[in-house]
DNA sequence: CTGAAAGCGCTTACAG
DNA sequence: CTGAAAGCGCTTACAG
């Protein structure tokens, strides 16, 4: 391995020299960076960021983590990320939680931190309290649905505002039994808590009611979920009309079952999903769902973070609601 | 920052003693060991990794390249590989190549390197000449399909003849006309290579012509690309009566193409897929396809990696092989 | 079984 | 505009 030390003896200058030549310093005499830039040159000498960040604190490294890879939403905005880090220049360092507590903690807690500048966190379990007791210092911008009570810069789109848009959708389509796909545990902070509130408010608003028994419960928010709560809801006394899911994964599993069970859609049951991912696009009907913006949403994530990161932010916990569309396809809105 | 410095100072011992404490060193007395841990816990010490590995000469870190976590068997895939390195105490940085030839040389070519211990590189566009130019000198793993004539390991499933049990399925369903979607450019050692040659001596085997015109080109390997390939070839002169996809999300693109087009699957067309991403089970029309091992690919990659950065591998370039099975479901063999 | 010193490769004040 | 020195936090021989 070459080092700094290494081209200053090839070049004839001192390692401060060299470094300047290396970090693009203005005050260097032409004659001698070209004299230094062809010892680099001949040696194939490049720095050593493990040194360079030993020095300067830093790493260069963000780290990204997700609940669950295997579910495009988080695929494609990992993606985002990595390509927003890369304009500023910061790799990222990807991790999964399997929206488990216990790895959501390890992760919020600093593990591996000294690796990395900062974090961006898409908490599935984590509750306020376990983010207050962070000890870590290092910057944290928290992404996704669930709210906190706790000072950390926070990304997430318009969810209430978002569902309720989905469900006024089928409502104007006529629809009046429409179920919820994906519901979880009965804290008020909850996973889906905000599209459940976004459902009862619009169908609320409309006068319909918001019948409990239109509610369905999964363990996680995969195709597989999405498959058995579909399952469930259609074995019940009364079938829904319409069905709005917790995201597009789980609306897919439902079309898998009403599919598998020879209903049509949307013409027995309409299907809406959340999260835009590009399978909804392709799947066997076109699925009808809201579009983050993905890429506004890693863009926010990573500006937040390296704004800290350069000591330019205040205080103040930023929050920061990317922008939001419906996307109707087949799954509502029949073949044209 | 707390340092070892602080955490001896408090404990009133040096430095090495510290650090043979948190390093888990044999010989410490238990009182010593105990004394030093109560120093650790009351300051909240953590080692800084940085300066662990700026001394080691490693990181911690492995980088996989993928060239698109957009498609679900990369995102499945890192997944399984930051599983698998997590075993080894290693953290995983993600980056994508979108698979152009430039981003796949810079990863290469060690940018960023000293960053990370190695490489598991996911190539498309790369040549053996880059390889065999790269002056980077940590160990690299390479993925997938592409064969090269550079000293490397190299970790992929026997493609031809992962291809040919897929033809053979579709021989034995009594389908005649096979198409392949998914070839690209002329090169005998393009990305689709292996595939197609499967393709070519399965129907060859079976006395059936391996017809050029059943084999359509695509820029890319998305669902965009392989429903235009689709079309494409619904617009030839002669339809086929099935197809081999070179993946599933080519396969899922041409499977939209047909919906759109009326034509049922599999009656009119048989359609086969390759990497049996969770996309496909629940596609309209669930989709055969064969399936790699993705826990044995990555196991195998990091442990080749783990292997190489311990000393312990043999100079010879590894070639692993890990196992593939034939998936067959609804989009060949039509409902239970 | 524990301590004092050197050094991994870099950057940052401080001189000149 | 360039050099010599100190130090980021750790581990690795080397003493004792």
């Amino acid at each position: 391995m070459v080092s700094l030390k290494d081209v200053a003896q090839r070049a004839g200058v001192s390692i401060k020299t060299v470094s300047n030549v290396v970090n693009g310093y203005q005050h260097v005499t032409p004659a001698m960076r070209e004299r230094v830039q062809r010892a680099i040159d001949e040696l194939g000498y490049r720095p050593n960021l493990t040194a360079r960040h030993l020095r300067k604190g830093r790493t260069g490294i963000i780290a990204l983590a997700v609940p669950e890879l295997g579910n495009p939403y988080f695929a494609e905005l990992a993606g985002a990320v990595i390509d927003a880090a890369a304009q500023h220049d910061y790799t990222v360092l990807l991790d999964h939680t399997g929206g488990r507590r216990d790895k959501e903690l390890l992760v919020c807690q600093g593990f591996r931190s000294h690796v990395m500048d900062g974090l961006i966190l898409s908490p599935i379990e984590l509750e306020s309290a376990d983010l207050l007791a962070r000890t870590e210092s290092s910057p944290l911008v928290l992404l996704g649905e669930r709210e906190y009570d706790a000072p950390f810069d926070h990304i997430a789109i318009d969810n209430v505002a978002a569902a309720r848009s989905a469900v006024r959708h089928l409502i104007d389509l006529g629809r009046r039994r429409i179920a919820f796909l994906g519901a979880r545990r009965e804290s008020a902070r909850e996973p889906a808590h905000l599209r459940l509130r976004g459902w009862r408010e619009e169908l609320t608003a409309a006068g319909l009611p918001a019948d409990d028994a239109l509610v369905v419960a999964t363990d996680g928010y995969g195709r597989e979920d999405g498959a058995r709560a579909m399952a469930a809801l259609l074995d019940g006394a009364d079938r829904p009309d319409a069905v709005f899911a917790y995201n597009d994964t789980v609306a897919i599993g439902a079309m898998r079952t009403l599919a598998d069970r020879g209903l049509r859609i949307p013409e027995d049951i309409a299907v809406v999903g959340f999260d835009d991912i590009e399978e909804g696009r392709f799947a066997g009907v076109p699925l009808t769902t809201i579009s983050p913006d993905k890429e506004a949403i890693a863009r926010l994530a990573v500006d937040c973070l390296v704004e800290r990161l350069s000591g330019g932010a205040s205080t103040e916990p930023r929050r920061a609601r990317p922008g939001h569309r419906l996307v109707v396809r087949e799954s509502t809105a029949g073949r044209a």
